[in-house]
DNA sequence: ACATAAGCGAGACGGTACGTCTCGTCTTCTG
DNA sequence: CAGAAGACGAGACGTACCGTCTCGCTTATGT
């Protein structure tokens, strides 16, 4: 189910996108959805996932339980989504040439949205999926895949000219610094704003 | 994924007065604390946190409920001792004189640790208390404290000692190694023998 | 069970105003009256009136349930056309002079009814009509009334005629018969073709 | 599962009675069943069995769900155990030797029953097991049966003293009162306490 | 002839109750 | 007195229907 390569334009978990089928019957209320992830957001935010109930999420969102179970069959789903619509992934990928600073614009967009609102439920999200490996390709794709690939995109041209030593450990250099800022995050330390550089120093030495 | 063994007596969590209290009355049978760890273990094994339920430990165990809420007040307290009575933490911190060496025997036990039977386990454990936070401190004190605090005597050592050039960026470099580990434990990436030695040529150019 | 055939045109619920409204639009279907009601009565005496969901009616008569629901706006309401369309009440009533002779009359074709196929519908509908005393006026109305009305007149009349003495129990002679099939009837008793002649035998002594 | 013979001196539903099991554990706090079924009763009289519903049971008594599941699994079954326990059943049955008076006793008391506040109670339950056979055994047993197999016996016996003639119709004469009377309970028709005399006028001529 | 108005299948919607499960506490009996 | 067994109040789980409400059709009728 490792759908790696030409991730299909984001196709959402109940596959209503460009479905094609017409569907009789009245259709989902849209606004619902909104309510719905909305609600289940706030909640994980001020409770925490172990806080999260189907039932109080319907309360909160105005709206039966039926109406939930009817698009997320579970509660992690229903999460996957909500995390997904609050957090905004569709960075666009830096290429400038200077593998240095398209590497610390990356680190600096990840941690940006780790300090943002979406944060915490971003790392619980991380956790979740541990349990959960369903959720595991969904978030991958998501989240990590795409920049995981460009990284290391980024590091082998530089390679290719020139830039960085043929001997360069792309896995490391491209790893370090998502699990650095990560670990961070999971542990609770600091996530300050000098991080890229500090990594960077050590494994990509300033020209 | 029973790690009965040398169990080391483990200091129960509210055993805090140490052994001045005679303790009127029938004693705890010892027995029933192997009984109970080796079963939450192996529940959490099989199920995650989430799948661990007194009630399933007790029946499992062949306990009565209360005995484990005699002992253990909530589930996250009995899994943390649960896990650090399965998994072996009582390395002895390495200082040799040389910080290279010694940070890679910390990261090589570490990585012998994730990759033993107790491993997934671990694993599950790392991410379960991001949701749980009851779990964090208890897990910060047990698994990473003391590792942490004496990584960062190591390499503080070194420079004084002149072994490392001062500007040396000691969080970073202390951390950099169980972030890269861990990553990849969480991730579901390899975790290969040559991790410590491609870390460390990145932070620690040998001499 | 499903007695479809000579559907007496079943006067429905709201078609109070007989005919004077012109009724623009699209007119009701009829073989939608026959699917609902053979698919209401087939469930009913399949799994009882609890084991009756509107939702379940429209599934299996292959409708809506907006259909439903515009002609009966209540289970009960529907339960009862689906009874009165399926058994056959429209006994003309005897009247020959002969009042022992009418009234076994008008017992053997009780006993007729709660003999045939739609008998266990029949008994069903007359206990759960005791839980929903919104289905109880409808059934006295439909099954019961009339009849219960011309007994009554037959043994007044022969009353007055001098065939019965004056003193004659009117009220417990009309009763008794259906009485005691229904009793026979509820109570899983037989319901033997002798019944009528046993219990005349006691209220009307044989001239 | 018709135990029909020496009833085995009224078996309750979960059979407690006489189990000369131990029971290890808790045992049932038996202040919990009289708040259940006297909840279960008050709000039958209130709204009907259609509004009984276990949570609203649950509630009203102070009790959790579970606690009226772990007694009844069905809300049949409570209401079946909340009117025996409601209704007292346990009539000496007559034998004086005049059997039209023990007749008219035995009546009496079933009309009694049905006029006091356990009688819709009762009328409801009557046809509630014509649905639920498995609860007709217990009904038959508990309402019924020892009385109609009494009366029965009361007749036989009056018919071989010589008070009754050779060919009275025993089937009829011994059913033909309950008949009448939970015909008229069942059909809403006034339950008087002539109505013995003049059931017994009829089939037993006075002497 | 064609607009109007209602019927129709389908199914989403806010709800209520179901019967099951686990929580953490409590109560009894046995060893 | 510890321990097993399990009852207890509480409340969430996911399912099934309720009766209402759109949808996008189809089908007579009445101008």
């Amino acid at each position: 189910m490792n759908a790696v390569g030409p991730v299909p334009a984001a196709a959402t978990i109940d596959a209503t996108v460009d479905d094609a089928r017409p569907r009789s019957g009245r259709p989902r209320d849209p606004s619902r959805d909104e309510a719905i992830l909305a609600a289940a957001l706030a909640i994980f935010a001020e409770e925490g996932y172990a806080g999260v109930s189907i039932e109080g999420v319907a309360a909160r969102a105005g709206v039966g339980k039926a109406t939930i179970y009817r698009r997320y069959p579970t509660k992690a789903q229903l999460m996957v989504e909500a995390v997904r619509a609050g957090a905004c992934f569709t960075d666009h990928l830096p290429d400038t040439g200077d593998v240095r600073a398209d590497l610390a614009t990356m680190m600096g967009k990840l941690i940006d949205v780790l300090r943002s609102d979406a944060g915490p439920v971003l790392v619980s999200f991380a956790a979740e999926r541990i349990r959960h490996r369903e959720l595991d390709d969904e978030f991958t794709r998501s989240v990590i895949g795409a920049k995981r690939v460009h990284a290391r995109q980024l590091v082998a041209d530089a390679i290719r000219r020139g830039d960085l030593p043929p001997g360069t450990d792309i896995e490391v250099v491209v790893e370090i610094g998502p699990a650095l800022i990560w670990h961070h995050a999971l542990n609770g330390l600091p996530i300050t704003d000098d991080l890229p550089d500090r990594i960077l120093d050590l494994v990509l030495p300033r020209h």
